[in-house]
DNA sequence: ATCATGATGAGACTGCATTCTCATGTCAAG
DNA sequence: CTTGACATGAGAATGCAGTCTCATCATGAT
C-alpha cells in the first residue's frame, strides 16, 4: 500500500470534523475535549489530527461553509447574462444577502483567518492557509465576460478591489464600523460593486 | 465625595491596562494573570475591572493603536487641501501604509471585534462595543469639502462606501483573500477608493 | 493466519479563563 | 482618630488548550 492505514485515517478524521461541524449547527464553538468525545475518540487522536483547537474550528467551520457559502450562486449568476453589473448585482443578492442574514459562520472563519494568521506570525515555518478564499471563485465567475475585453492587470486589479467590496470584510466594516442595519448594508455593497465596476471599465475605455 | 475611591479604582485599572499595553509592546497576548501580576494587583480584581480577557485585549489593543493610528493623520489630511481626491489619498498613504506595514495590532482589533460580536450574540443584554471606529473620524474628515455639495443621504452612502474600501478589513480583503503583497495592497486601496469617489461624485452631479 | 508497524487510548501535567468565598486592608467622612 | 463601607487579596475549584509517555489494539503485508 503506498502508505498504509489510508482508510482508517480518512475515517477518523472525517468522524472528529463531522463532530465539530454538528457543534456549530448547535449553535457553540466546538471543543476539542467535546469534539473528540462526540466522534469516539480519544483527545489525544484528536490532536493528532488537527494541529489546535483553532484549527480544528477552521476546518470545522469552513465545511459548514461550504454548502451555505456556494449553494445557488453560480447558477444565479450565469442567468444574469454578460452583463458584468448585472452578474455581479447577482452575486450580492445570493451570496452577499446571506452572508448579512446568518453573519455568525462567516463571522466565525473571519475570525479563525486572523488567529491563523497570527499563528505564521508566530511559527512561518509550517504556514497554514489563512483563508479559504471561497468568494475568489464566485468573483472571477463574475468578471468572465470581461475577459479579453480588459487586460490581465486590468482584471487583477478590478479582481481585488471587488474583494475589498465584497464578503465577509465588507459586512463587517459596513455593520460593526458604519454601524448600518442588514438592509442599507446590502444596498451600499451594491452601490460599491457598481462604483468600482463603473471606474474599473471607465479606465479600459480611455485607452 | 461623588462615588467614594474614585481615584483609587482609576489608578487600578490603569495600572492593568498599562500593563496589558506593555506586554503588547513586547509582542505577546497578554494574559489576566500576567497584566494583573504585573501590575502587582490579584487576579480577583484584575476580573473586577475586566469582564474577561477578551476585554482586556480588547481595551489593551485599542489602546496601543489610539497614537499608531492616529499621529499625522488628520494634519496630512488637511494639508492636502480642498480635493477629496488628494485628501483620500494621504488618508491611505499615511494611515493604510501603516496598517499594512504593521498588520498585527489592526488584526488584534478585528479579531477582538468578532469575539465582542459573539458575545453580545450570546448575552444580548449587556452589550459592548464592537468596534472603536477610529477610522470613521478620518474619513469624514476626508469628506469634508464635500458637505453641502452632496446631499446627507449621499454623503453617508459615500462614507459607509470608503469604510469598506479602506481600513483593517480592507487590508485583510487584499492580503489574505486576493492575496496581494503590500504594495500591490496599497495601489488597490487607493484605486478603489478614487473609483468610489468617482462613483458617487458623478452620481451627485446627474442630479 | 501471523506479526511488525502504525493508529489509538489512558491519563498525567502545566497554564490560562473564569467564578466564588471569605478574610483583610484602607480610604474618607464624622 | 475611629469606623463603616468598599477595594483587595488569597486561594480553591472547574474546564479547556496543549504536550507527553506508555500501554494496547488493529491493519495489511507476507
Amino acid at each position: 500500500m503506498v502508505d498504509g492505514r489510508v482508510n482508517q485515517k480518512a475515517r477518523t478524521r472525517n468522524e472528529i470534523l463531522a463532530a465539530a461541524v454538528e457543534i456549530y449547527r448547535e449553535g457553540r464553538e466546538p471543543t476539542v475535549p467535546e469534539a473528540a468525545e462526540r466522534a469516539r475518540v480519544s483527545l489525544a487522536t484528536a490532536y493528532r489530527y488537527f494541529r489546535s483547537a483553532d484549527e480544528l474550528r477552521y476546518e470545522g467551520s469552513t465545511e459548514l461553509l461550504a454548502f451555505l457559502a456556494s449553494d445557488g450562486v453560480a447558477p444565479a449568476i450565469d442567468s444574469a447574462g454578460d452583463d458584468v453589473h448585472a452578474r455581479m448585482d447577482a452575486l450580492v443578492r445570493t451570496l452577499g444577502r446571506r452572508m448579512l442574514t446568518d453573519q455568525a459562520p462567516f463571522r466565525q472563519q473571519a475570525k479563525a483567518g486572523h488567529e491563523r494568521w497570527f499563528a505564521n506570525q508566530q511559527d512561518p515555518d509550517n504556514p497554514v492557509e489563512v483563508r479559504a478564499g471561497r468568494r475568489n471563485r464566485f468573483i472571477r465567475l463574475v468578471l468572465e465576460p470581461l475577459e479579453g475585453r480588459l487586460s490581465t492587470a486590468e482584471l487583477e486589479r478590478l479582481f481585488a478591489a471587488l474583494t475589498v467590496a465584497f464578503g465577509t470584510e465588507a459586512v463587517t466594516s459596513l455593520t460593526d464600523v458604519a454601524r448600518l442595519d442588514p438592509d442599507a448594508a446590502l444596498e451600499t455593497m451594491r452601490t460599491t460593486c457598481r462604483w468600482i465596476l463603473d471606474g474599473a471599465l471607465n479606465e479600459a475605455e480611455r485607452l
